[in-house]
DNA sequence: TCAAATCAGTTGTCAGACAACCTGTTTTCT
DNA sequence: AGAAAACAGGTTGTCTGACAACTGATTTGA
């Protein structure tokens, strides 16, 4: 049975307009023809402007102001705040056609999923140790019974495991922007995550390389659990830029 | 002349009805009482119970759309989704009530940062080099003056030398990411970060910290780009928190 | 001269309507 | 009887128009 969860999904699902209109301000913005300061035109000519209700425009803005990218006041208009006051890191889904882009995102993860486990090293209590082990004993489980029968299982439970000790960080922060960052790798990496992970995922030599973080665990070894983090997300990122087909 | 930037601003502005339903309706999820995959009720109920239009309420929805908290189908109706689908890391202002909470943001740009500047340390390009020398040039001669008479200078030029550096990566997300925590900090510890730099962060000592990772840097090295910008932003951290007038 | 009142313009909110769409039910046709 | 088609009710998406709250500049009045 071949995994279809990525095939057949949200395909030309129906546009909404005032995304539609938020990129577009948001356009004009990052190219430079509205700067930091600037007044946006009024909504009731942007409505005119872009051949929509004014309550369209308005929530296009509502959005930018969510990311605090304007700044409007009532009486007087919405202007452009300067880059320095973003309120918000956010991934876009079309920022995934370029290969270039995977791999930044990859060596994002990788740093902060060393810096989450060298702190996890330090913060974990021996609770949140105990459902370590436990999940990190399924992993090896699942990669005994090779890639043709647990597949999922042996990838679903890495991502737990990691999930777990970055959690186990007791920092919410490290514990959202990984999330967040592998959510948006799962969503639009799901099959090409599989075919790697049942390529070149399995097996002792790459249980060592998890094997080597949970021992730093164990031990509260902040500088081993930070190297060996990175050098498991580092390998496991250059296998899956060594194949070809994730794109 | 003392520093007012960060006083008398933005004190009671005007509350938006959109953003206290987004607000209330986040809460719902985040206390439980809504789950994943729980259907909203309606706009035109939510409207009527918090007793506003639901031109409002359609702009919370929109709202929490945006950050991928719910998912609404017309005809059909807005959900909930499951946490792991959320698309943004967002750092809201009030939670910097807290010091817990900020120390543990201190970690997070640690992390980053060491990240950042071990990438940076293998991709630079000498223009980038160039201008991160001079920044460091006029963050020394800054700090020869003393906090007396150039500690705005000190303060903004060290700020922008590891923007500098971050951007060096060539790395955008590890920019924006690095941006994002940065303006979180500043706009909400600016007089803190001010009043610590005078007391505890000029001099040749601090210098030299900030040396190792321009040494690295010219020479390409990775690991002592990655453990020297660590140390830097860990013991800058615990001059910060040292210090107990920053709440 | 200078302060107060006025005014035009903008955002924030409200109310109602209709279009597009989904789901389940009923009707119709074979 | 069974399946296909039409229908009905409900929900989101969009449109329209109106008014309230507010700002900045202009005009007015003492």
């Amino acid at each position: 049975m071949v995994d279809t969860t990525d095939l057949f999904d949200r395909i030309d699902r129906p546009r909404r307009l005032p995304d539609e209109v938020a990129v577009s301000i948001i356009g004009a913005i990052e190219g430079g023809q509205l700067v930091a300061g600037d007044r946006l035109p009024t909504e009731a000519d942007l409505a005119k402007r872009f051949g929509v209700a004014r309550t369209v425009v308005r929530e296009a803005i509502s959005l930018l102001r969510y990311d605090g990218i304007v700044d409007s006041r009532r009486g007087v208009g919405a202007f452009v705040t300067d880059a320095s006051q973003r309120s918000s890191f956010r991934i876009s889904p079309a920022c995934f056609e370029k290969r270039k882009q995977i791999v930044q995102l990859l060596q994002l993860r990788t740093g902060v999923q060393a810096g989450a486990c060298a702190l996890a090293a330090s913060t974990r209590t021996s609770e949140q140790m105990e459902k370590i082990e436990e999940t990190y004993a399924q992993m090896v489980a699942a990669d005994k019974l090779g890639p043709a029968n647990a597949l999922e299982e042996r990838v679903d439970s890495e991502l737990l495991l990691y999930r777990r000790i970055t959690e186990a960080s007791n920092n919410p922060y490290y514990a959202e922007v990984v999330a967040m960052i592998e959510a948006n790798i799962q969503n639009n990496l799901r099959s090409a995550f599989l075919k790697n992970a049942a390529a070149s995922e399995f097996g002792a030599d790459i249980i060592k390389e998890h094997y080597a973080v949970m021992k730093a665990l164990r031990e509260g070894d902040v500088e081993a659990a930070r190297t060996s983090a990175r050098t498991r997300f580092e390998r496991a990122a250059d296998r899956l830029a060594a194949r070809a087909d994730f794109a």
